[in-house]
DNA sequence: CGTGCGCCTTGACGCAGATCAACTTAGTTT
DNA sequence: AAACTAAGTTGATCTGCGTCAAGGCGCACG
């Protein structure tokens, strides 16, 4: 882990996720107190960023990159239990211990803010506390959408299920109105089949059937093109509609 | 679904989930207001109090009784979300529509407020939303952990965790210093099987398991007595602290 | 009292996905 | 360029749980 110093006095309104974390509905005088709480730290892909368990002085914000978050048994049995993503959110307050191991799985970036003034600023503004109340619903509604992935679908269904997650949040989108859609894959073959259930082996069966199939298309391990967006939708199972209310 | 008009007068004072529900944290003069907001409703076991996409002019708390939120695939397959039980709140304010579909499996009597007031009340004090808050990390920590059981547990050690988590929150413990505990089971076999993502079959299978080889002890179809919860928590599978994080 | 119905149990069988194992590919080190 | 390593692919085999089917138990109903 390295501490940045040419992040270190990067300022809150320039910040690319000023609008969508945690800071969101703040005001410019609210942005000032969190600049005296913050600091920034960058991880490298593979490093571990907290141990469940572990105590933790700060919460934070994923500026770039991602993380995980993992559960692990006794016996090695682990399952993914979030994918964090630039603006999610990361530790909970009035808790002192980390709940799950966090890793970084690209390079990756937090804006951290001390636990004790951050505490503080929730009781006092209530922008920040709305703010990460609708985002903790946000994440709610995912973990239950997941659990419907990790408990009722099949393999290949559950394969199709998480491209189409990375596709909706990656995506570069390819000529207009083409149902066509290209990104890389954040997660090696392994984290895959921690978040989906599964085991490496499958995942990478289920790729590759998927791709015999012409669902989508490899150029090397990693990036992924999807010719038809529906036609990967349909695979994965999913209500037409992608499921989402206002 | 009835006005319960025996009810409708209730005083929030001497409400059984006064100090656990979303409201845990209301002055008397909060709680005047809320009164203002509020009705009760009654389910019998069985109804289904909305169905997912269903316009709902109110959120809720759980006075009494059980419901599940499930979600539904076209096909039928049905995996459950979550289990409410007293003082568990329901409905996302900000969301005109239920997300899930939500069942009482009890009789069931609920605490309503319209959601425009307490749309407003969010905003304007900070007690409710801050204990929802609060409320909402807890439902997202119990989710994450359900993910670890549908995506790694065998079907043995999912029937001892959810036997586990009723032995938890219902229990009337035993002789003092007994490691012993006795339960009625408040969902059919095919409920559980919706909860842990099997079919009722196996959940009715390792049931038959485990009586056999006297880990729990069956009188009648749904009365639960556990002899031993430690020898329970061991077939589960758990960190046998029981993962409790302050 | 028999009949039907909801809930549950048990058995026989098959298959999706796990396990075990060999091999490929690409990138890094020396 | 050889040696090593991490990540991924593919094949052969095994097994836990699903599927299909038959029957049991308790209870409400005519």
């Amino acid at each position: 882990m390295t501490l940045s110093p040419d992040l270190a006095h990067q300022e809150c309104s320039d910040c690319p996720i000023r609008h969508r974390a945690v800071c969101a509905r703040c005001e410019p005088d609210e942005l000032t107190r969190l600049e005296e709480m913050k600091f920034y730290r960058s991880y490298e892909a593979g490093q571990t960023v907290a141990w469940a368990g572990d105590q933790m002085d700060f919460v934070a914000s994923v500026v770039s990159g991602a993380a995980t978050l993992t559960q692990t048994m006794e016996d090695g049995r682990r399952q993914m239990v979030g994918l964090l993503l630039p603006s999610d959110f990361v530790g909970r307050p009035g808790r002192s211990g980390a709940s799950y191991d966090v890793v970084a799985v690209t390079d990756l970036v937090m804006c951290c803010f001390r636990k004790k003034p951050f505490e503080q600023m929730m009781v006092t503004t209530p922008h920040v506390a709305e703010r990460l109340l609708e985002m903790t619903l946000d994440e709610l509604d995912a973990a239950r959408e997941w659990m419907l992935v990790l408990g009722r679908k099949t393999a290949r269904e559950k394969i199709a299920s998480l491209l189409a997650i990375f596709a909706r949040r990656d995506a570069v989108l390819g000529p207009v109105h083409t149902r066509s859609v290209q990104f890389d894959l954040p997660l090696t073959r392994e984290a895959m089949a921690d978040y989906l259930g599964l085991t490496l082996e499958t995942v990478s069966r289920q790729i590759s059937a998927l791709k015999r199939e012409g669902i989508i298309v490899l150029q090397g391990k990693r990036s992924i093109l999807i010719p038809d967006i529906d036609a990967l939708m349909e695979e994965a199972g999913d209500d037409s509609d992608g499921g989402m209310l206002s």
